[in-house]
DNA sequence: ATGATTCATGTAAAGGTTTACATAGAGGCA
DNA sequence: TGCCTCTATGTAAACCTTTACATGAATCAT
């Protein structure tokens, strides 16, 4: 069906009848051959079926175009969205993506750090807020890096994600303007930077509207269902009850509404909650969740524009790593409302 | 901070005090060196830091040690959790997993087949169940290919995915022992082999039942949520509802129970619904659905072992392409009761 | 003791590119 | 005409491996 061996650059030469230099630089920088020649070229490319063998390349440039993409749960929703910019931005570029799926294990991680070498790849973006902080990884010569969602704990590599702190003080700032006061922050925890982030930008909002320490509720959490869950267990508990449930994150929110339906109350007549990444399922359970939106694909291309620029400078590193915070829209459903006159 | 220059077999073999063959063999088949100089070259190894440059190795191997797995969209829940069993099986073996998301774009779909030849890829991985049929892809020297949740249309690659008639079927059965005789097939359509399978798995049960065709209503859809709601407005539009739906996927599933809560009816005392998939979504909509669940991980590793054995095998494609079709189980939650006794 | 066999290692070629340097022809200018 | 510059192309080295083949030593059978 197809022939047995692929055309190499000589084939095209031949048939061309020009040398191989000239096929390279006709391929590469086309502006560098005469008109004609270049037509004969291309001709003859067309004749062969001829594409460049990626890996003698890289092997003659000492790098490839391969970016890896450091993730530590594939089927993390964010990351899957991101992703989608991260792909397409690379690929307008000419550069492929590879996924390495840490699973949260050191060695996983290492293993494909180690790829970065052994394959010479062009760049590496790091989902993982973490890095494996072993003699190992120090020691390893990386590619140009960049973080996307989370900034590198203990590195300095310049980092893509959104604004939490604004993206918090939009989500507290609308249950204040629908007249709540006393709100619950869900998913209080030093362990995330995004977390403290979007907790800083809650109190920042409750400063603004001067609403006191008594009426900020703050619950612990990490971020997954159950923490939403035991959070509601936990307030009522307590002597005081808030009028809404800010939340960390739409998966904590479900948690929320879970237990809160449980017990047998509505939302948003009764409580309302609000949510911070703007999952798939925010849709769909129901009352539909209010929530921030975090400007996926956005990231990814921003990502991808930052790094190549990395790629591309001749001097790594030597500006301070930067910052790129992307600020997210508040997505109006229907999980909050005004609060309820007479108390639970 | 890390050394400017990777070293080399070179550097490694002249440390070791041997020649860059033996450090070859070393590395590769540890069994053809003496363990004497074993010990010596895995310690210069050790000293040097040194790592084979994959470029020169896959150029010289005349393959990489890269699989390409090419699906329309990265998003889809069930392509993440089986990129899971790809990518763990995957690195086992030693291999790597790009990804090609082609956004169902016959030119981004080319672009990645290229892809395959110019990086010497080892293996395809086919999520798409359409190829691009032009000229292009036909000429195209492709690779050891695998096509994964649905086979290729018009193409014998081995296939490795869920048994759907199975699966189908048991959906059926299961309304069918809840005492359930009319029962609405939501998702009919000849464009995708998956859920043509499903029905015919519907209809297997139903035979087996005894069930005539009248009460059997097969409504068209695209696994769409809102060919999911629209079937609802059809069937409320005709003389004769049903007690229950079978839904192709959990997607059309979750628009039937949303078209159902709309009009004001109670899943599952007024209608019961079952899905297909098993996704994410299903346990959080409320009730949570009753459904089939897609062995995702299994048919991933599933996929890469059957690959791997095409690549290592000396003859291809000597044999006929294979089926690996696994069996899915039901998983039992609120959106199946017995059929009210009362019509609607 | 001798020839055959096995084992451990070395030598060198090949894989397909890119690119520094060399070359040659054309055109410009005095 | 003679010299210089510029442009288009060619030559050959280098990138780093793997492996067929060669070599020499050691072991074995007779």
């Amino acid at each position: 069906m197809a022939p047995k061996n692929q055309a190499t650059i000589e084939d095209v030469a031949r048939i061309a009848g020009v040398s191989i230099a000239t096929v390279s630089r006709a391929v590469h920088s086309p502006e560098r051959v005469a008109k004609t020649t270049r037509q004969k070229v291309n001709q003859a490319i067309l004749v062969t079926g001829y594409t460049t063998n990626a890996m003698a390349r890289s092997l003659r440039m000492g790098r490839s175009n391969i970016i890896l993409v450091l993730a530590p749960d594939i089927g993390d929703p964010n990351f899957s969205s991101t992703l989608i910019g991260i792909e397409t931005e690379a690929r307008a570029r000419n550069h492929a993506i590879l996924i390495g799926h840490t699973q949260n294990d050191p060695q996983r991680a290492i293993d494909y750090l180690r790829y970065t070498t052994s394959h010479k790849a062009a760049g590496l973006v790091l989902f993982t807020g973490r890095l494996p902080l072993s003699d190992a990884v120090s020691a390893m010569p990386l590619p140009p890096t960049i973080a996307v969602f989370e900034p590198v704990q203990d590195a300095a590599y310049p980092y893509v994600g959104v604004d939490d702190i604004a993206g918090g003080r939009k989500a507290t700032e609308h249950l204040l303007a629908a007249g709540h006061r006393k709100i619950a922050f869900v998913g209080d925890t030093q362990m995330r930077a995004a977390f403290r982030r979007r907790r800083a930008g809650f109190d920042l909002a409750m400063d603004a509207a001067r609403v006191d320490q008594d009426n900020r509720l703050i619950v612990e959490g990490d971020g997954s269902i159950e923490s939403g869950r035991h959070a509601v267990e936990l307030l009522f508990m307590r002597d005081t009850l808030p009028t809404a449930f800010m939340c960390v994150n739409d998966t904590t929110a479900i948690g929320v509404m879970n237990a809160l339906a449980a017990r047998g109350y509505n939302v948003p007549l009764d409580f309302s909650v609000t949510g911070f990444d703007d999952v798939p399922q925010a849709t769909y359970i129901s009352p539909a969740l209010t929530t921030i939106r975090q400007p996926r694909s956005i990231i990814g291309k921003t990502a991808i524009e930052r790094l190549m620029a990395l790629i591309e400078a001749d001097h790594p590193a030597t500006e301070t790593p930067k910052e790129d915070l992307i600020s997210p829209d508040l997505v109006l459903r229907g999980s909050v409302t005004t609060p309820r006159q007479t108390p639970i």
